[in-house]
DNA sequence: CACGTTCTACCATTGAATGGAAGGAGTCCG
DNA sequence: CGGACTCCTTCCATTCAATGGTAGAACGTG
C-alpha cells in the first residue's frame, strides 16, 4: 500500500490508460477504463482527471472517458505518419478515380501491416482494412508487398517465427509468396480475405531505396485486369516514393 | 533534488514530452527536446525511454526522437474524430471531384477552428489549413461557421475576449459576421485568409441538430459561384451529420 | 425507500522518481 | 593527432509525490 503495490511506473500506467480503449471504442465508462487498465478505481480516477487537465483525455459527465482532441492533434501534426500520407493521397485519389474501387496505403509494424489511409466509394467491395487498424502479413497483399522487401535477415526472422492460428498457411508457402513477389514487384491475393475481393499491393520507396510502405487496391473477383492495375500502382509508387524524404 | 524538485507530476512530464514537438516537426534530438520540455535531461531520457519501451515514442540512433507508430494507431483508432472523418470523407471527394479544389472539415477548439481533414489537388489554390492545424475562428470561414451556430452563451464569451493582435478587425465586426452566418446558414470570405482566394464554409449538424463541424471549400477568387456552391456544400453537409449518431 | 452502482474526495504511508555528476561515444578543427 | 566540444547514457543516495483503501456523495432502479 505505498508508490505502486503492482510495480509498475507511471507511465506504465498512463500508457496502459490510453491502450485500454479496444479498437473502434472511442468512449469508455471510469470503472470499466480502470478494469481495462488494471488500476484500482481511485488511481485510474486520478491519472484520468490529470490527463484530461491536460486535454490528452477528455472527461465527460457521468465519468466518460475519450481521447481528447488534443491528443489527436499532437499525435498527427507530428506523426511520420503524416509527412506519407500527405506524399500519397494525390496519387490515392487519382487511382481511385480511374478503378472507382478501395485504394489503401499501410506501412509494417512487427509481423503486421498497419493501414495508414483508405479511400473507399459508396458502391465499392467489402475491404477489410481499416484506418489504424491491422492486418496479419500472410493473410493481406500490402503485407506480403511489405516483407518481400524488408532485409533478409528481416524475412528470415519472420519465416521462423510464423505459424497460422488456422493452420491452413505452412512457412513454406508464405515464403513461396515472398520470394514471388520480391521478383515480381507486387503481389496478388485472390479471395483470401474476402472470397469475392481481389487485392494487389506494389511496395514504396523513399529516396534510398528503402520500403517504407505499401499502396494496394482492392477490387470485385471479377475485374482481374492485372496488365493495366500494376503498371498504374508501381507509377504511383515511384511518385510516392519520390516525395519521401528519408 | 528529489521527487520533482519543479513541483510538476510525472504525468505533466509526460504530457510537456509529447508536447515539446513544435508543428510539423516529427523528429528531434534528446537534449532539444528536452530543453523545450523544460526538463533536466537525465530526467527527459529516462522519460523517453520509458515511452519508447511501450511504443509511444520511437527512440532512433544518436538520441533522435519521434512519435511512435503504435501511438499514432491508438489514437487514431480510438479518436471521435476518426468517426467524423470517416462519415465525411465520401461527401468530401464528391465536392473536390465536381469543383477540382480544397476541401476541408473542421471542429471547434476554444476559439480556433481545428482542421480534421484535407483533401486538395495539385493544381488547387493555396490552402492554410494543415491536417491537425488550427486557424483562429475570426479568419476562417469554417471557424466563423461554426462560432455562428454555438450556443448564445459561448459566442458572448468569445466576443467578450475576443482581441485581434493585428488591429484589423474588431468585436463588432465579428458579430456582425456571425449574426449573418447565423442568419444565412454559410459563410464566405474572400480574400482574407490569402489575398486571391475565397473560403465557403457550412456548419455540419448531427442528429441532435448540434453544430458539431464545419465542412468548407478554398476556391480562387475569380471563380465566385455562390449558387451552384452553397446547396452542394449544404446537401453534402446533411449527409455527413446524417451518418454521426451523437 | 432501501439497495446497488459508479463517481469523487481524503490522507497517512513509503518506495518510485529525481537529477547532479561522471563516464562514453562521436565530431570538429587547428 | 590530440584536445575541446557536444550529446547520449548510466549510476545512486535522497525524499516527496504517488498510492489505494476507505468513506461519502450522486444517481438510477426495482
Amino acid at each position: 500500500m505505498a508508490n505502486s503495490a503492482s510495480g509498475d511506473s507511471v507511465v506504465d500506467r498512463v500508457v496502459r490508460v490510453i491502450e485500454a480503449f479496444p479498437e473502434g471504442v472511442t468512449s469508455l465508462q471510469l470503472t470499466e477504463l480502470a478494469d481495462r487498465a488494471g488500476l484500482p478505481l481511485s488511481s485510474a480516477h486520478r491519472l484520468v482527471r490529470q490527463l484530461s487537465e491536460h486535454g490528452l483525455l477528455d472527461l465527460g459527465a457521468g465519468g466518460t472517458v475519450r481521447l481528447g482532441l488534443r491528443l489527436w492533434e499532437l499525435v498527427n501534426r507530428n506523426s511520420p505518419t503524416l509527412a506519407l500520407r500527405q506524399a500519397a493521397m494525390p496519387f490515392m485519389e487519382d487511382i481511385q478515380q480511374v478503378l472507382n474501387q478501395n485504394v489503401n496505403l499501410a506501412v509494417l509494424d512487427g509481423w503486421e501491416a498497419l493501414f495508414v489511409e483508405r479511400l473507399s466509394r459508396r458502391g465499392s467491395v467489402a475491404n477489410r482494412a481499416r484506418i489504424a487498424g491491422r492486418m496479419p502479413v500472410h493473410i493481406s497483399s500490402a503485407g506480403l508487398a511489405l516483407m518481400s522487401h524488408q532485409s533478409r535477415e528481416l524475412q528470415s526472422e519472420y519465416l521462423e517465427q510464423f505459424q497460422d492460428p488456422s493452420g491452413k498457411v505452412t512457412a513454406d508457402v508464405v515464403r513461396h509468396f515472398l520470394a514471388e513477389a520480391a521478383q515480381q514487384g507486387f503481389v496478388q491475393l485472390a479471395g483470401v480475405v474476402d472470397p469475392d475481393t481481389w487485392g494487389i499491393a506494389v511496395p514504396v520507396m523513399n529516396a534510398k531505396r528503402r520500403t517504407v510502405a505499401a499502396l494496394g487496391v482492392v477490387v470485385p473477383l471479377a475485374e482481374m485486369r492485372l496488365q493495366a492495375l500494376v503498371p498504374a500502382l508501381q507509377t504511383a509508387a515511384r511518385g510516392i516514393g519520390r516525395q519521401l524524404g528519408d
